[in-house]
DNA sequence: TTGTATGCGTTATCAG
DNA sequence: CTGATAACGCATACAA
């Protein structure tokens, strides 16, 4: 709702000039007298006149809003993802809307259709875990909204991604493994529907492979609900330490796994790294504080939400003043 | 940008009917006839019809969507409180609007500012650790802008708070220190505009009293970006640890600050709690996975921001149906 | 029960 | 240079 009861047809009244006028000062239009410009000016600063930016988007039809879609905000990776958006999205005047999938491919689908329907100028959007079928986005992509991917992607969707070397990422983890002395490396992965998944999966089994180690299907594990359901990791490792041979090394693909994992170590007593060693991607300050440095894979989640944001825009933009969709 | 070109025009076109029986087969009005009101609905999911919600808030004065200031997003405990306030306003049909301050005061006026001219319905807020002045947000309560405010609060606007006991949770905490052996606590809290930190650091001082420890003046620290800066964090400690009596105990008053004082005591090789104890606010994974144990201080953010939401779309609603601002 | 006309705040297109 | 008018998409008071 406005709080801010005038108009500019208020602001036209008290001068008695039209609402034109008005609007061409406001605007600084060059069609009109630099006297009446700053007489319409000075009124409306006394009125305390601000423009209603509903009006604006339906005449427009932009509402100089973005939406977000992320599985959880109450996570390291993005939560540091979104500050980087809303930073440079404030600077520029856009709003970001703000949504959950809560790994949740129906709650996904609700998000998408939530935020389009509420007429968001572009949309960036981190899949969820369970998502599998992109139908709609495709859908509103082939309508012309423009769409960036960031960090969890896909190839059935031709648009903007920002991602990290995932694929590298995992590889040198997997490396300084196997050069600390780890032979059996575990590995706690997402779901597979997750392009992070398979780039980060596939740099553990490359790293394995380029060292001459036969990977072991005991040690591969996805977790659904990894993100959102802790039990599940903690069975996870519980079955690997249960193993005849036990694993003396784990990687882990992601925030929440990697703290997941640390905890179910703890609550077991496996000390690491004497027990077990420990890789993989964290972006909390858990690893500086923890005895000792784990290797751990950062991405620069800010600068991310910036590229992001920045790409958008730059697709929102050269739409306006271009093609119709 | 609304990428449904299909308006409710084009579907009173189709049928040849009007515009306005259109609208009431859609809104369910009861002066329709179930004939009509089926053919409509037919046709309106036929050609993929969705309402224009910009075109409704211009009519009816209200958005559907809240904003949400807080310090900084990427925050344990304030990504927690979004998580609870996005997922009641997702079920509620609320766009969320998120902005952040950066402990800025000027930051957060352009945000309060930025929010009320893109007509939010209502503001949740959690003040910045610059905020002495609260006339930008007095302003838009006067003119009858719904705000709720969340752990940060102030006592000079009259409107809905969500808060914590402050000052029981460092007033058990400190006790939990002296009960362990500490008598030299230090304190190390943000700035002293917050409310929060009034609070917490009360709970300190009636702690200490209550168990006949005089306060020292060298041992209370307030920082001011403590949040962002990690640098400030640091420099408090190395005076607490040049000090000629150093404490035997660290009480810190929020998420950041108890990881800085973590990280800080880390790097200078201080162990935890040989020598030094430990206690304070934390809404991170950090705790349970450091040895030993912390005494910690949690606070229910996602309960809170829930709390928050709703406290919130009730004032919006009963002032939708009721008084003129 | 249905259609017509009006207005929400703004800008663009015409006349004047 | 300025004023009147239409239009954006929708809901509704009023007329039929």
């Amino acid at each position: 709702m406005k709080y801010n009861a005038v108009t500019i047809k208020d602001v036209a009244k008290a001068l008695g000039v039209s609402t034109s006028t008005v609007s061409r000062a406001l605007r600084d239009s060059h069609e009109i007298s630099p006297e009446t410009k700053e007489l319409v000016l000075e009124c409306a600063k006394r009125l305390n006149y601000t423009p209603n930016p509903i009006a604006l988007s339906l005449k427009e039809k932009k509402s100089r809003s973005v939406g977000v879609i992320v599985p959880e905000v109450a996570n390291g990776f993005f939560s540091q993802v979104i500050n980087g958006i809303e930073s440079l999205a404030f600077d520029k005047g856009y709003d970001v809307i703000i949504s959950q999938s809560l790994e949740s491919y129906e709650r996904e689908i609700r998000s998408v259709q939530f935020l389009a329907s509420r007429s968001v100028d572009g949309l960036i959007i981190s899949l969820a875990a369970e998502t599998a079928n992109l139908e709609h986005l495709q859908q509103l992509h082939a309508r012309g909204l423009p769409i960036v991917f960031i960090d969890r992607i896909t190839d059935e969707i031709n648009t903007h991604r920002v991602i990290v070397d995932n694929f590298r990422g995992t590889y040198d983890a997997t490396e300084h493994l196997i050069q600390s002395g780890a032979r059996r490396i575990a590995v706690i992965a997402a779901t597979e529907f997750l392009s992070t998944t398979r780039e980060r999966v596939a740099g553990y089994r490359e790293a394995l492979q380029a060292n001459g180690i036969k990977e072991l299907p005991e040690l591969v594990h996805y977790c659904f609900y990894g993100g959102i359901e802790f039990a599940e990791i903690e069975e996870i490792v519980n079955k690997l330490f249960t193993l005849r041979q036990k694993p003396d090394a784990i990687l882990t693909t992601s925030d929440k796994l990697t703290t997941g994992v640390l905890k179910t170590l703890k609550r077991r007593g496996i000390k690491v790294p004497q027990d077990v060693a420990l890789a993989g991607f964290s972006n909390t300050d858990i690893p500086e504080l923890i005895d000792p440095p784990l290797t751990l894979i950062r991405q620069p989640a800010r600068e991310m939400g910036a590229a992001a944001i920045d790409l958008l825009l730059q697709m929102v933009n050269s739409k306006r003043r271009g093609e119709r969709v």
